[in-house]
DNA sequence: CTGCATCCTGCTCGATACTG
DNA sequence: CAGTATCGAGCAGGATGCAG
């Protein structure tokens, strides 16, 4: 259980996920995706991930330079499980908040 | 997601969801099924668990006090989710330490 | 464009001692 | 037995500036 909140814990992994989940994205597009991440916790998250296997890095030796980023295989496998976690989410946070647009004045 | 992780994120909720599972348990029961938690963790935890409606807080007015929690029937539902969380960590577990005795040495 | 280094802040959690 | 109060440490995360 620990091990598995350690992946997904970071602050912004989930929302990282969410949006590679679309397919590749370039480090720019990711930023754009994730407006208030910062370019550092922006690459700390992904280092993380990319060293759990979650993620593929890859990386063309162009000029300007040029980086994806991809769920991996395995990444696939934590994608089922996230899923049924963020929709227990979804369903909790209407409970609570009776709709989303009440939340998100928070 | 986000809304999710708040709920479970806390160091050691999911330990004390996993002990509540087995049943109905007494304040001190818990404190020796989970050594290392100090007992403001324990009742800060379990209010906050509380607060979600994840667990119910059952008092005995009596001398000495007496005080019980179980899971609620909505906690119940997240229940579900989190054994499969769960189980997803335990298989990512084994791929990177080969076994479990290895993770615990850390 | 992408990523690293530095410094700094805030929150979570731990240790300890105390009340009903 | 159950819970609270206070203090302090550690670490994740934010801001900023620099480098390849």
């Amino acid at each position: 259980m620990d091990v598995a909140l350690e992946i997904v814990g970071g602050k912004w992994k989930s929302s990282i996920l969410y949006h590679l989940d679309t397919g590749k994205k370039r480090t720019h597009e990711l930023r754009k995706l994730i407006p208030d991440i910062t370019p550092k916790m922006l690459t700390q998250q992904l280092r993380e991930l990319e060293k759990d296997g979650i993620i593929h890095r890859i990386v063309h030796y162009e000029i300007p330079p040029k980086v994806e980023y991809e769920i991996s295989e395995y990444g696939l496998s934590l994608k089922t499980v996230l899923e049924s976690f963020c929709s227990w989410g979804e369903s909790h946070m209407e409970k609570i908040y009776g709709d989303r647009s009440a939340f998100l004045e928070k």
